[in-house]
DNA sequence: TTTCTGACA
DNA sequence: TGTCAGTA
């Protein structure tokens, strides 16, 4: 999907969908013209974001959490 | 019409 | 975070 869409499906600004993506927390694909092309993995990790977010952690804590964000790598065992 | 990048406040 | 410019 587009940011665009994405946006108002996850109630995010555009704005801030390229900021995740800038902090490497998101990846979404490209289009041969260049746009971000989302998917639902990028949907539900904006869902995470923003709940670590809302817990009051910064993105540069948050980064910690991108393997585990992307619903790629381990399970977090601390 | 929508999205892209980089920069400023 | 919002917004501006010139593109694709």
């Amino acid at each position: 999907m587009k940011i665009g869409e994405l946006s108002r499906r996850c109630e995010v600004s555009i704005r801030m969908l390229r900021y995740y993506e800038a902090e490497g927390l998101l990846k979404p694909r490209r289009t041969a013209s260049g746009y971000r092309d989302y998917g639902p993995l990028d949907e539900q990790a904006v869902e995470r974001i923003k709940l670590l977010g809302s817990a009051g952690m910064t993105l540069a804590t948050i980064r910690q959490f991108a393997e585990c964000i992307r619903g790629e790598g381990r399970i977090f065992e601390p």
